[in-house]
DNA sequence: GACAGTTTGGCAGTCACTGCCAACCCGGCG
DNA sequence: CGCCGGGTTGGCAGTGACTGCCAAACTGTC
């Protein structure tokens, strides 16, 4: 239905997409306002619906969950990580790939400042971090075919890699704990390597 | 009526104690098999509570939450790794410590087949997967300290030992999950452990 | 057997989330 | 220009997990 005919408007046109960019922003950033004003669990649905002016059940149309309103989209995210990987050169092995992919991924964020706050709401609020952590191992699983491709050569079976991508995610959620503890000093990618080394060393 | 003559006070008597302990098998029994008759979403704290005749609200003083209701209490499960860790012999390094740690925990297990259909259940319903990533990272965090003064010596630093662990823990999970894909085929250490040499090849 | 401290059960209430339906709006048609 | 069709919104009622509160029941003790 709402395809085909307008693939090249300059952009997208259509006002309802263009209302519903808005909307989905300022409930966005509504959230995200309140979240860490008075935080996660001690913030209502109702709330952020009214300060953004919109219906709760228009906000759970956009949304499905409370989670989602923080860390944007899992299937962007999964997306995102795939091809990046996808894109590596044949030769790269799979710990390159995956880094690359976490590079890619620290990437989305506008600011450090902005994503440290985010990280530490996210650490701090138990269901949040559950969800967190259910949307990661989620990427894992969609990671793991793309990266078998790489690690068949070596003899690498499906168990092992699995065992790699989820170290990989790992050292990584380390390293973002770290950077957290130390209020986002240094730099997270080098955390990572640091993490690793001490792993694979 | 039963007084002091054959109190003994050796074991816990108080028939409140044993009434407690009655009730939260009977609970825990009930919802094991509703959640596998009918699937965890599917089952109501209302239908667990009928059927194991107590009130919701009782239900709920003895397991915070549903998903308390599967997997044991989380602080039981702490000391058993966190003191399994301590009692290793000093000069055992970290790996081996959190090995014999998992193994201690992989023993908690009353038969393999309770074990695969409890793996089963956690893994395929994703609320209760991320409960049970709740509970493993704040083992990790509980496990920290005193892994840190293991690796200490060999001059590791805390981010360094939090990569370590967190590795340890995903090779286990991953380890879970090869052996949940196989039907409970081979020993979950076993894999652990190939899949540890994977990573640490 | 009465008393004190717990435990239990029921009830009402909160909050996330869903299905349903009527009112609505945009974009295109005659 | 007005109308129509399909997608959208908002309100409303309902479900299910979970909590606070209070009265009733119970256990262990004197």
């Amino acid at each position: 239905m709402t395809q085909g005919t307008q693939g090249k408007g300059a952009t997208t046109s259509t006002l309802w997409d263009r209302t519903r960019q808005l909307a989905t922003e300022e409930i966005l950033q509504t959230a995200l306002r309140l979240f860490t004003l008075q935080g996660y669990d001690e913030t209502t649905i109702a709330q952020i619906a009214r300060e953004a002016g919109v219906s709760q059940r228009t906000l759970f149309r956009y949304f499905g969950t409370k989670e989602d309103l923080i860390g944007g989209s899992e299937e962007q995210f999964v997306t995102l990580l795939t091809e990046t990987v996808r894109k590596q050169p044949a030769d790269a092995g799979a710990w390159e790939a995956l880094r690359a992919a976490f590079k890619a991924a620290l990437s989305l964020h506008t600011s450090p400042e902005q994503a440290l706050e985010r990280f530490r709401l996210v650490h701090h609020t138990d269901s949040l971090r559950a969800a967190y952590l259910g949307k990661r191992v989620r990427c894992q699983e969609q990671l793991l075919p793309v990266l078998e491709a790489k690690l068949a050569p070596s003899g690498t079976d499906r168990g092992q890699a699995r065992a790699i991508v989820a170290t990989a995610f790992a050292c990584f959620d380390a390293a973002t704990a770290t950077w957290l503890e130390g209020n986002g000093q240094g730099d997270i990618l080098d955390l990572y390597d640091q993490g690793l080394a001490a792993v694979r060393g």
